[in-house]
DNA sequence: GATGTCACG
DNA sequence: GACGTACGTGACATCC
């Protein structure tokens, strides 16, 4: 083996094409595609592993393109401009090449206005020109134009992987009938229809080899033309010479090109495997992970092939991973943002936003309600600094004040559509949930898209301990990410009474913080994303939540119908009964109060009327909650009777009868809410705005709110929900065989359990067993099982032991999942969604108690909410694959979704075709991906109502 | 804005 | 020896 230096240069953005086109269209069931990138990496993975052999590299990088649009755009406006958009589910895999260059450790070449030819022509020139061989690892006919030998003895030869041909001299010569030296001047006359490289017209491949052969170069060609014998040829050679002209510059690559990266520092050593185990792990590329493991061979000559072990053991509550230093990019500076006022200028900005393949957008509103709200106007960002606002609605509303320049509304709108809308470009939003729906609401649906909050929620769930938006919201990450303060919205607005919306904001000051919205996502984005391969978010985050956020924009948007007139008739009963039962308590009391204030409450029932059994907490006031009363009820105080009641009625009224009559939109007279999916920490959804995930099921009175949900008419309401499934969970996860073979039996779950912990069934024995069921999935302590059972600490401790016995499972995933915790400092779900538990080894131990009970019961609550998600994703597809039309008029649509259940509205005629679809989606949500040993049990009805479909 | 309470899974 | 006692949410009323 000689000691000559062997750079190799990997044509990345060619490869992938060509890796989409031949290699099987891998896909998860949600249908994510990683099938280019998969190739990509066995790629990668081959020339790393060939670091020792001879013709090996010593020196490598990854080229790719950095734009659509480069030099050759400004020399010849229509170069490239044929050139389809790549296939949809091309796209979201071109970021993915970026994380797995990185997860390589390899560099990675990407500059502006050039294309990835450039430097791979540059670089392979420098190199060959010290004495360096070179193979450059692609198979474009464009690059065989740099094959040779240098004066130094530095040799470029092309390598094509997939066909494992070397491509020389000889090669190309085979190919084009010339050296390479002449290939450009064969390729002006070709011309390439892909490229939109005109060349001359009629001449192909084997005309162009003629003459080049003939006459020994194009000009030589060219010159020629005149002479030559009357013939189409020699007219098109006459008529179209400019053209080959041009198409010789075009098809000249840029040799000269800066090289950001020294080439001596694409030195090609052990690749670091912990990266790189991340990344497999997180596409789920499961053999090369095994090739890892097996003790084998991490690609390059290593010596220690399997990952470090986390150096921060213990330390697991101060982790490191969101806290990276910021990327190189340059300070925020908003004087660079443009204010958009007129369509030449939008036009440049979807032109460059086409170029990019990436687009930040942010949509500025005149109200925090998407279904309210009225669009004022949009900001984009296509690289940091290159920002931009379009007002559309500001002016205030005063008819006489004059408005600003803007584009006309629809005239703007019309012009986005298409960029919006296009698979060739991805859109990034923070929050974009939100964007969807007031865009949607102007009839443009926007995709593909990518969400910054929910990136940061699949890295970081749990980490940040409070703050809005769960420690996801922009200001938030900008600061933490990007250690930059973006202007607050109150500082543009105002508060309090003295605040504005945001159409009176004057124009700089918009721009200023709209496009600075937009900047921020965009580089959020850039930061944030390469992290999910890297730490293995990848998969919850493109398979559960990214396919996610249009379906439940949908929900929103299209609300539930409910019955005002019944709402208001039970507010004015709650009203009557609550004053009735206000006057006797005050009558029992001896005098007035607020029956609402449980301060004033507590001194009453405890100070004044001397009833024993008050606790004070640590504010130094009395508890008065239910509990408390439930016991002063039973002890015999009338009082107690009448307060709980009251709160019940009270609750009813402010929070529900009243509450929802106002919540209906006047404009679709539904009421729409608003689900959070960074809301629960498990991965649950969370709903406001109204709260439609709280409406009273568990009493006959609160049941009659339920009935004021109604379906339209011809229509039906239909409920779905998965029976026990976080019990069915804990069976699987926990391998607890009684269980297991009790649901398996379709069993009566709590009263298997009464009989295995008890030995008899009955009422209260299954109740018992029912309560601890629940315990367990929350994390028991003797105490607190104590205080629900209404027994001693100790016999509550006996209970705990004797259902360890019985299923002796439980105790082992316990004990398990708390000591990965521990070490780890996140818990996992089975479909490897992360809670982040920071308190999980604190000194303070109720808060160490704490996070452990949080523990124990994410990744079960987590898994369930995995599996809804995943049903909820695919509903669409499985409705209309069995012609149930999910979406139309006149089809079945999803609106609301409570944790375990899915609430549809539908026509009544289609309702029991629905069902078996509907039933069959979410008991096989979890399917293909995990295969569970218990099955998911589903309980499904219809009805005027909701409470009728239950 | 904090606290207490209670609606849901 | 004290701590505070089941997981995850959101809304409302009161009070400071």
């Amino acid at each position: 083996m000689s000691d000559k230096q062997h750079l190799y240069l990997v044509d990345g953005s060619a490869y992938i094409f060509r890796a989409y086109h031949r290699l099987p269209p891998l896909t998860n069931p949600e249908g994510t595609p990683v099938g280019a990138v998969y190739g990509y990496t066995t790629m990668l993975w081959k020339l790393a592993e060939d670091l020792d052999k001879a013709d090996g590299p010593t020196h490598l990088a990854v080229v790719l393109d950095k734009s659509s649009q480069s030099f050759r755009n400004e020399i010849y406006d229509q170069y490239k401009a044929n050139r389809p958009d790549p296939p949809e589910d091309l796209v979201p895999q071109f970021p993915l090449i970026r994380d797995a260059t990185r997860a390589f450790s390899l560099p990675l070449i990407e500059e502006p206005d050039v294309e990835a030819d450039d430097m791979i022509a540059s670089y392979a020139r420098a190199a060959a020109s010290q004495g360096w061989d070179v193979t450059i690892v692609s198979s474009d006919k464009d690059l065989m134009q740099l094959i040779g030998t240098s004066e130094q003895g530095g040799t470029i030869d092309m390598l094509d992987t997939m066909k494992s041909a070397r491509i020389g001299p000889a090669e190309v010569e085979e190919k084009f009938g010339v050296g390479p030296e002449l290939v450009g001047d064969v390729l002006a006359l070709m011309g390439d229809s892909v490229d939109n490289i005109p060349g001359i017209f009629g001449v192909g491949p084997k005309t162009a080899t003629k003459l080049i052969q003939d006459h020994g170069s194009l000009t030589a060609a060219l010159d020629a033309a005149p002479e030559m014998k009357k013939s189409k040829l020699k007219e098109r050679l006459l008529e179209h010479r400019a053209d080959a002209e041009l198409s010789r510059i075009l098809v000249t690559l840029k040799e000269d090109c800066e090289l950001p990266i020294a080439i001596e520092d694409m030195k090609l050593g052990k690749i670091p495997p912990e990266p790189l185990v991340a990344f497999l792990t997180g596409h789920g590329f499961t053999s090369l992970l095994r090739r890892i493991d097996n003790g084998g061979s991490a690609p390059g000559p290593t010596t220690q092939l399997h990952p470090a072990k986390p150096q921060n053991k213990g330390e697991a509550h101060a982790p490191k991973g969101n806290r990276q230093p910021p990327p190189e990019m340059p300070e925020v500076d908003r004087k660079a943002y443009e204010c958009v006022q007129t369509v030449d200028r939008l036009e440049a900005w979807i032109d460059r936003a086409f170029a990019a393949r990436l687009v930040a957008v942010d949509t500025e509103t005149s109200d925090l309600d998407c279904m309210l709200c009225d669009l004022v106007g949009v900001s984009l960002a296509t690289g940091p600094n290159e920002a931009c606002y379009i007002p559309l609605g500001h002016g205030s509303d005063d008819m006489f004040a004059e408005k600003p320049t803007q584009i006309p509304l629809d005239v703007a709108l019309a012009k986005l559509k298409p960029l919006l809308e296009s698979d060739a470009v991805l859109k990034v939003g923070q929050n974009i949930k939100y964007d969807l729906n007031v865009l949607a609401r102007h009839d443009i649906h926007v995709a593909p898209i990518d969400d910054t909050m929910i990136v940061s929620f699949a890295l970081d769930a749990g980490r940040s301990q409070d703050g809005i938006g769960g420690g996801h919201g922009m200001d938030e990450l900008a600061q933490r990410h990007l250690g930059h303060t973006c202007l607050t919205f109150k500082e543009v607005c105002g508060t309090g009474k003295k605040a504005i919306s945001f159409g009176e904001v004057p124009l700089d000051r918009a721009t200023e913080y709209a496009a600075e919205d937009a900047d921020v996502t965009w580089r959020l984005h850039a930061h944030l994303k390469p992290r999910l391969a890297i730490e293995g978010g990848t998969r919850v985050y493109e398979r559960v939540d990214r396919p996610l956020i249009p379906v439940v924009a949908d929900m929103e948007r299209h609300g539930i119908h409910v019955d005002r007139a019944r709402l208001a008739g039970l507010s004015e009963r709650f009203a009557s009964e609550i004053t009735r039962l206000e006057g006797e308590i005050h009558e029992i009391a001896g005098q007035e109060f607020a029956v609402g204030s449980p301060k004033q409450l507590g001194e009453i029932l405890f100070d004044k009327m001397g009833y024993k059994g008050g606790k004070k907490g640590k504010s130094g006031q009395y508890s008065t909650d239910q509990s408390v009363l439930e016991k002063l009820d039973a002890s015999g105080a009338p009082i107690a009777t009448k307060v709980l009641e009251w709160r019940q009625l009270a609750k009813l009224k402010s929070t529900y009868t009243d509450a929802l009559q106002q919540a209906i939109n006047p404009r679709t007279n539904r009421v729409h809410t608003s689900y959070s999916l960074v809301g629960a920490q498990t991965g649950r959804l969370s709903s406001t705005d109204p709260n439609l995930q709280n409406i009273p099921i568990r009493t006959e009175i609160g049941r009659e709110i339920r009935q004021a949900f109604v379906a339209e008419p011809g229509n039906v309401l239909l409920a779905a929900d998965y029976s026990q499934i976080e019990l069915r969970l804990a069976a699987h996860m926990a391998d607890v065989d009684p269980l297991r073979d009790a649901f398996a039996a379709g069993e009566d779950i709590h009263a298997r359990t009464a009989m295995e912990m008890f030995g008899e069934v009955d009422r209260d024995t299954r109740g018992r067993a029912k309560t601890i069921n629940f315990a367990i999935l929350y994390g028991i302590s003797r105490w607190g099982l104590a205080g629900r059972l209404g027994i001693e600490a100790d016999e509550a401790q006996a209970l705990i032991d004797t259902y360890f016995a019985r299923f002796p499972g439980i105790q082992r995933y316990i004990v398990s999942t708390l000591e990965s915790v521990r070490e780890r400092g996140y818990s996992e779900t089975l479909f490897g969604r992360k809670t982040w538990f920071p308190r999980i080894n604190s000194k303070n131990q109720a808060e160490r108690q704490g996070s452990e009970r949080a523990a124990i019961n994410a990744p079960i609550q987590g898994t369930s909410a995995d599996i809804i998600k995943r049903a909820m994703a695919r509903m669409a597809p499985a409705l209309e694959q069995a012609d149930l039309k999910p979406g139309q008029p006149d089809g079945v649509r999803m609106l609301l979704q409570v944790h375990d259940e899915l609430v549809f509205e539908l026509p009544e005629d289609l309702a029991e075709r629905a069902k078996p679809v509907i039933e069959r989606t979410m008991a096989e949500a979890a399917q293909p991906a995990v295969s569970l040993s218990v099955p998911l049990g589903i309980d499904i009805g219809t009805g005027r109502s909701w409470d009728d479909a239950h």
